[in-house]
DNA sequence: TATTGTTATACTCTATAACTATA
DNA sequence: TATAGTTATAGAGTATAACAATA
């Protein structure tokens, strides 16, 4: 059941076990964030993927595919759907690169630029209503210990 | 790139505006305890939906397909599958319920049990891994934060 | 008519192997 | 030989429509 169509029925699971593992919660909470993000992202017909390309791409002209990839933990062989779209939608473009012809050098356009800043105040003012009552200093704790969680993560994926 | 094996080279890609969103440090924190629960889970043969289906079962004799459903976020029918799987390995039962014939009693067997001892002793040295250099009272604020995040998430997925 | 569990299906995200062209 | 980008493919996870059995 979504968070937003529960039932007064009540179904009182029990989920003491999981309720406590911090990573449950932040899991859930994830997930109302993703969904938010979606949602706002979908007037402007961006995925979360599409979108944190571009703005890496805006903020990083000229940068290639495989440092793309690194840099949003994604292989290079899904990067490239992603790129195509981008370019297909004239948001970005692919450019040789003289001194390495094997790569593209990732350059935003005029339009994917304006995008960009329509997107970014938009998912800013949809993070600043999920953060609306929580003030400034707790969230900066928040920041500060997820950074703590990411360096212990040191099993990973691979 | 994956955590795990960053090069030397650093790329030193400016993520400043993805930076700014706690969306985004909830993301790349959730990514790391997401990949070490997997392995986590992996030598018992789990992943984390059966995981969250075993546990909530196990503590939740007797729910039914739709309740673990609702509990679990997940649609009906890709819980079937899901519970299609433990009662495979005869960690669970289907049991037929009398007074409503449309419906399953999901229950642990002792097989379902034990393995349920095991892995919720896993995970949990797993977590407190993860969070070793988080104090208790930060881990409160953090939970507590995540409640608060849920509650603004009235727009939901669908 | 509504609900439970189910099947079929489709879409997104993710992961790996293997190819090409360049270096 | 090594790397950048690509293709093909396969596996998860997720979502909806439609069906049979039951209420």
């Amino acid at each position: 059941m979504k968070i937003s169509e529960q039932k007064s029925k009540a179904p009182e699971i029990n989920d003491k076990t999981l309720q406590a593992f911090v990573g449950y919660h932040l899991k859930r909470a994830f997930n109302v964030v993703q969904a938010d993000l979606i949602e706002t992202l979908k007037p402007f017909e961006l995925r979360m993927l599409t979108y944190t390309a571009l703005v890496l791409i805006v903020e990083n002209s000229g940068l290639s595919q495989s440092q793309l990839a690194d840099a949003m933990d994604v292989e290079r062989p899904n990067l490239v759907i992603i790129v195509d779209e981008l370019e297909q939608r004239e948001l970005i473009s692919r450019e040789r690169v003289v001194t390495d012809r094997r790569t593209y050098a990732l350059k935003a356009t005029l339009k994917g630029r304006r995008l960009f800043d329509k997107t970014v105040e938009a998912v800013t003012a949809h993070e600043r209503l999920l953060l609306s009552s929580i003030d400034q200093e707790t969230q900066e704790i928040i920041i500060q210990a997820m950074h703590l969680i990411q360096s212990k993560g040191v099993r990973g994926k691979a």
